[in-house]
DNA sequence: CAGTGGTCTAGACCACGGT
DNA sequence: CCGTGGTCTAGACCACTGG
């Protein structure tokens, strides 16, 4: 009987996984309980606990009080895309990044706004169009609206050297967004700022913030052709 | 003294959230130790250290031995996305959902296919185009295709009726993929497919799955115009 | 009702990494 | 060195839920 000194929940968890794979446990069958999986791994059964508790984090199996620990039958997976600054994204490109204050003014909410956020119709937005460089060559264009009530100092920060994105960032750290993402054609303005024709085929994301269910900002931002969003599942 | 009687990691969990975005921690800020933690909160170490690894997980703190716990400087947000089935895709739309095989072909990888997922050069693909309908709209085109090598039940599929990314998910359930979205002009084909006029603007999605380090399938998968992807984060 | 996962505890040992 | 988080343990009680 081989012993098993490395317990570990690790060690645990990819087991399960690598039986899971292998169709040990085939998808929707019933898995061990846990005090049995201790039993067999020499463990507690906390480290048993805890390494299933990963697995049903990912989506691998489901939990159930009483009916148990069954394979899902159809794995949702979901891709993970880091939201990072534009700085970021160029720099990690090893290209210099410039940013540009294209326009600033301070004004009500239109209507397409309000709707878009939630925000009472008349409320007053800092209204800002940016520029964002690779090496010198545009990178993307924002259009950004900032909740003047949600956050008032924004009236007074100065946008000309610090991008907005990376404002808000340190302003209001934790906030929760939605985000989405589109294909759109470049109108007669997005054409100028991004150097190329109208009409070309350009990847668009918009996200609507909120910090404690207070709308906060809005941005449409437009990529250069030809960008591609990476992620990894 | 107020006395809390519920412990439990989640209080604990949103109750140093709630400091963290209350600025009682400012970012970077060093926490207290899980044992201090732990005695203010009334309980054990265990049960501090689980709502701190949370936390940590969702990358609001930082944690490494002996210098302790600090709040993120800058939070690395992640959105989140549900790489679904077309079919869950369009019937969450409340819409009714139709497959077409449109194109199938055993062949030698071209080359971009054997670079793009490290095929070794003339392995045998099976190659799909298939239509997607959102109530008799077109939905999505994909262009698919499969390592014969890794998934060898492939070549007998019926992909007539069961569409390509189905039948992977019940054959190869567990996988890994890389994932990139772009913008990109209708050529002639894509044009007739979707039923828009060449040029329109399209956004499309490319993923390239393996399982157990062998590459298993690449799908280019373009939207019709319009088509918005959601999350949240 | 009884079996299963969900969670907590008090204590322990270890690994990492500043000082 | 030694404080901090990382993890494990053995045992306990609870909450949910299927039969």
């Amino acid at each position: 009987m081989p012993q098993q000194k490395r317990t570990g929940f690790q060690e645990v968890r990819d087991e399960v996984m690598r039986r899971i794979e292998a169709r040990v446990w085939e998808q929707g069958a019933l898995l061990p309980a846990e005090t049995d999986l201790a039993e067999e791994f020499g463990c507690a059964r906390a480290t048993v606990n805890r390494a299933l508790r990963e697995l049903a984090d990912r989506g691998v199996i489901d939990r159930k009080r009483k009916s148990g620990t069954r394979v899902t039958l159809q794995p949702v997976k979901q891709a993970k895309l880091d939201i990072a600054t534009a700085r970021r994204l160029v720099e990690d490109r090893n290209a210099a990044y410039r940013y540009a204050l294209v326009s600033r003014h301070l004004q009500p909410a239109p209507g397409w706004l309000s709707s878009q956020i939630g925000l009472s119709p008349g409320s007053e937005v800092l209204h800002l169009e940016t520029m964002h460089y690779a090496d010198g060559q545009p990178f993307h264009f924002e259009d950004r609206w900032i909740n003047i009530a949600a956050v008032p100092e924004s009236a007074d920060a100065d946008f000309g050297a610090v991008p907005p994105g990376e404002w808000l960032l340190a302003a209001v750290p934790f906030s929760n967004a939605d985000v989405s993402f589109t294909a759109t054609a470049a109108d007669d303005a997005l054409a100028q700022y991004l150097a190329c024709p109208s009409g070309t085929a350009l990847f668009q994301m918009e996200r609507s913030t909120w910090f404690q269910d207070a709308p906060v900002t809005f941005a449409r931002i437009t990529f250069h052709p030809g960008y591609r969003m990476r992620s990894r599942y």
